[in-house]
DNA sequence: AGGCATTGCACAATCGATTGTGCAAGCTAT
DNA sequence: ATAGCTTGCACAATCGATTGTGCAATGCCT
């Protein structure tokens, strides 16, 4: 910004003392530094008229503690690491600590690449969402024994703190809820395989069946990633492959939603036609056509201990024992799971 | 980050150098400062075998330049702002900036307290939604020439850049919409007044209402912000005391939500019993039970723009000759508005 | 061979705040 | 009166990278 910020330097002349002084009393050391009351007042008084605001560049550099955090997550503007940012930077900021936002774009490539710009920024701190694929640069951060905490997804040969949900137990919830109304097929449009999020879903998923002594139709299984052109294609295949198909279980919001254009497209109504559930409920859920049955997992929670884990690891220095965080999550029940329509086509063509 | 980091000093002893010419060297200056095809190749060798990464800090310090921009806004976690945050951080990381998220949660105390935080951190540039209330901070960046870019919410004394929608002339489409199937009362839900993005909406309505020569009837505009508990008492209050009211306005995504809770604990149904338009569209919007109509705004466009205006502004030193930018809206008809229900009580009781 | 230009690099100041050390002035004690 | 202590503050080094200046060593020319 074009205004020269005043220096220490500036307010210890105007205040007739040296630099050293001047931030001694500045840094409420007055006392212990046997600076006169006198000499102490005109100091802050001198501070105050120039309006100082000390550098924290200045300081990093002589501190070498930059104050600051950073958040790398796959794409900001997605609702679920919108509401983990902001937890971490209030949290943060509450610990004097700002927040360096970063968007990987879901792309490994970019992530490294931030992740090396956040390090040379000196970030004391990080919370990551990695997209997985390679870990190489996960372990490395382990190896170095820099503070970090993993989010939503973790990766088993990477021994970093931790937080997520337990989403094995959530698809488990969903699955049988939707078994219980009799359904015989299940279709699944999954994540990202490969993250954690998904793929303890898609066991959770595969346990209820088994449970249910239900085939364990694996085709049932579609979908590239959490996006709702993905939920939309892997339930568009699904629909057209396996006409008989009653319930569908989506592995998140964006899939959900991709869900819905495709049941709207071929005039499905849920549940009449089709029962739906989706991991992760949303304000919308419950006022949708028909009000959702969701998996709900406390995103709020979930970014409150990430920074918890992440400011402890600062301070103290050390890595929480406990590695794995897992939150607990709640199957909601709304009206979007039905009987089967009656099996006019009892089987797949 | 407990690790010890590599300084250039190591670099350049590595090398046998002193800092002076492996700062050169990796620069990318050794043709120009004259330093030898041998010694830049053996500063470049030892960089990359130490693993070096020039610390952001020092270079700040010298160079006077942090190389940071500050995004603050009222809720990081409220989809408008999460997409503009994602917008403003790739753009900015685009151009070598790293961004600092700070959220004010909806308090011009904190509003205040974290603009100064972000420009003793030497910020280059700022990206604000002020929440309004009191200006003389905002006045007072004006004054200083600092990098400002202002969105969503401009304020008349207030001369900064600032990017936002044609609010207006979206809440005119909206209202003319509704008044065309002939609803004689509409309820206004309305976002947080004084907010220029809130009164230039509620001027589009008035104007509407006011060429088709309806009834100006004040009473029927409620809320105080722009959340979900606001639409819903706004909603609750008109319903109660107007139950012949036929239609609403909801001037954003929460205040719909509300405003559908609030017919749904009614029975109401949308768009039978009552139609809604909401300003903003939202992914879901479409599959709501009665797809909503709304006024579409570009909000990945206003965070781009916002982030092109800073930039250039960081770049150029001056602000822009255009200072209000605004773009356009769209209406999305869907199917929440209907004609009025047959007026079995065609008067207020 | 001596003068001059060029090449190749080192020295040192700088950015702004922090902090260990040192040194005068003032006071007490003997 | 002088040694010895306390009080009150200044000096200077430091964090790590950048950059203007200066100084050798080499090469070229006549």
């Amino acid at each position: 910004m074009p205004d020269e910020p005043v220096t220490l330097e500036q307010v210890a002349a105007a205040a007739g003392v040296s630099r050293s002084t001047a931030s001694r009393a500045l840094a409420g050391k007055a006392r212990e530094c046997r600076i006169s009351p006198k000499t102490e007042a005109a100091i802050l008084l001198a501070a105050k008229g120039l309006g100082f605001q000390p550098s924290h560049v200045a300081r990093s550099l002589r501190n070498r503690r930059s104050g600051l955090i950073g958040l790398l997550v796959p794409d900001a503007s997605n609702p679920f690491f919108a509401a983990i940012a902001r937890k971490a930077t209030v949290f943060a900021e509450r610990h004097g600590l700002s927040t360096l936002l970063a968007d990987s774009h879901d792309s490994i490539e970019h992530e490294k690449e931030l992740l090396q710009h956040l390090q040379s920024r000196q970030v004391e701190g990080l919370i990551i969402c990695s997209i997985g694929g390679t870990h190489e640069h996960l372990r490395s951060l382990e190896r170095t024994g820099a503070s970090v905490v993993v989010v939503d997804r973790w990766f088993a040969d990477v021994h970093l703190p931790t937080v997520t949900s337990d989403n094995e137990r959530g698809a488990l919830l969903a699955t049988t809820a939707i078994l219980k109304q009799g359904h015989q097929q299940i279709g699944c449009l999954q994540g990202r395989p490969g993250t954690s999020s998904n793929d303890e879903r898609l066991a959770g998923f595969k346990a209820a069946l088994a449970s249910a002594g239900a085939s364990q139709d694996a085709c049932l299984i579609r979908g590239d990633d959490f996006s709702e052109a993905s939920g939309y294609r892997a339930a568009c295949e699904l629909l057209d492959e396996h006409p008989s198909l009653s319930a569908m279980f989506a592995f998140s919001n964006q899939n959900a939603l991709g869900a819905l254009r495709a049941f709207s497209e071929r005039k499905l109504n849920v549940p009449h036609d089709i029962s739906l559930v989706m991991f992760d409920d949303a304000p919308f859920a419950e006022y949708l056509a028909a009000p959702l049955s969701v998996i709900r997992q406390d995103v709020e929670a979930i970014g409150h201990r990430a920074a918890e884990l992440l400011i402890d690891q600062i301070r103290t220095g050390q890595r929480p024992q406990e590695l794995l965080h897992r939150l607990p999550v709640e199957f909601v029940a709304r009206e979007s799971i039905g009987s089967p329509r009656k099996p006019a086509k009892a089987t797949d063509p």
